[in-house]
DNA sequence: TTGATGATAAACAGCATTGTTGATTGATGG
DNA sequence: CCATCAATCAACAATGCTGTTTATCATCAA
């Protein structure tokens, strides 16, 4: 980052009344409540009353609660994709995947420190026509990718499937345990046990393979089909 | 008033009496519009339409919206336990695991078959305060407590985490590929690919443990300390 | 100062919903 | 055959939200 360390605010010249600042206050707010009620429950006015702004400024600001309600979606999606992924911008190439393993701890301590913004944004996500078009999801899935082409993984995994298990298998865990109303420790627990029992499956499945020959057989002709229609699809 | 003959024939014929019967319309049409608009767009008037019954009548069956809601949910869940499980009573203790393979196929053709209907009713048990009263949650989770008991399975699985995992995997991964607007050629595909990720989940995990020997042996500590614990609270 | 932009307040029509009440109808037992 | 009672229905009042509009105030830029 540039020189900005030594920049005192006065010298950014103020905006007139800060439109940016009450954007940003009317989000934050309406994250709030989205958390609270669910995208249904969420009310224009109750954002306005929890944001201390006019309701007619709120709907200056988002033509419509369901504007409002995208542009809410969307905030979540970059806090959390800020939040596992670093500030780096979104496109940068770089860094995208330095670890596996950090990823998936830090989405699942995300998860955890805010289970019901989570599910939200999950399902918002879920409910989407465009997942593509979504920051967190985009840079998830394109590090498991990387990590999929790796020499480190196993072969064969199916990518789209797999992201959408382990995404909401870590942003629902939380929810399931009822995260909020527990303690800090319960939660420190908690998130151990989810990030353990994924790395025992990651590493060692859950069926012993010398017990299900017939299984296995089943598994590896799978792959063979798939290869084969991706070679057809050349 | 004065004889009815004058009276405009737009005078529906009053429903046969036959409590049940309009009960269980009742319900079905609330599954169908859960279905459509999610728990929170779950209106009595329109649930009342559907089913081509007064909105008096539905409030006579059912104190309140809440409580229509509630109830719709537990006709759901026994809808998904009847067609995972058969049709065996709940409490019966025998074939509760005939093949835990059946079982996961079962499971993702219904939640392929019904997305939004299976969507809803995850929702409503994670938002539940007793899961264990759920009827189908109760069984699924005592079979896989069976299977992990096997010699079958891997040691040291953490089955609360795990019946989670799978049970919203199995239940969204339909709803994010949008198996409703798909055809059923498609919907066939989209099971199978499920299926052989989880099952090449099962027998191999995601990741070389060669590769990854320092996760290995924290995986093992890890399962020292629960062990250890166990025996600590005897 | 002036003009433009952001924010506030209040009021309005339209709509959908909730939950309640009293009337009506059909089945059923005596 | 009738009296009773539960199932059903139509209508009502109350509520809350949406989206729009109008008038007014506050703050900054030029």
């Amino acid at each position: 980052m540039p020189d900005g360390t030594t920049i005192i605010p006065t010298r950014r010249p103020r905006r007139r009344q800060d439109p940016e600042r009450t954007r940003a206050a009317i989000l934050e707010a309406a994250c709030a409540l989205l958390a609270k009620d669910g995208p249904e429950g969420l009310s224009v006015s109750q954002v306005a009353q929890l944001a201390k702004v006019n309701r007619g400024t709120a709907y200056q600001h988002f033509q419509t609660r369901e504007q409002l309600l995208e542009a809410t979606t969307t905030w979540v999606s970059e806090k959390l994709r800020r939040a596992v992924f670093g500030e780096a911008p979104v496109n940068s190439d770089v860094a995208t995947l330095g670890d596996a393993q950090g990823v998936a701890l830090r989405m699942a301590e995300f998860a955890m420190e805010n289970p019901a913004l989570g599910r939200v944004w999950l399902f918002e996500l879920l409910a989407s026509s465009r997942p593509a078009s979504d920051p967190f999801w985009n840079q998830f899935k394109t590090s498991l990718e990387k990590f999929a082409r790796s020499d480190q993984a196993q072969p064969g995994i199916d990518v789209d499937v797999h992201a959408v298990m382990v995404l909401i298998g870590t942003l629902l865990w939380p929810v399931f345990v009822r995260a909020d109303s527990r303690s800090a420790k319960d939660r420190r627990q908690l998130v151990e046990r989810f990030s353990n029992e994924m790395l025992r499956l990651s590493l060692q499945g859950t069926m012993r393979p010398e017990k299900f020959p017939e299984l296995d057989a089943h598994l590896r002709a799978a792959r063979g089909d798939k290869a084969r229609r991706a070679s057809a699809a050349k």
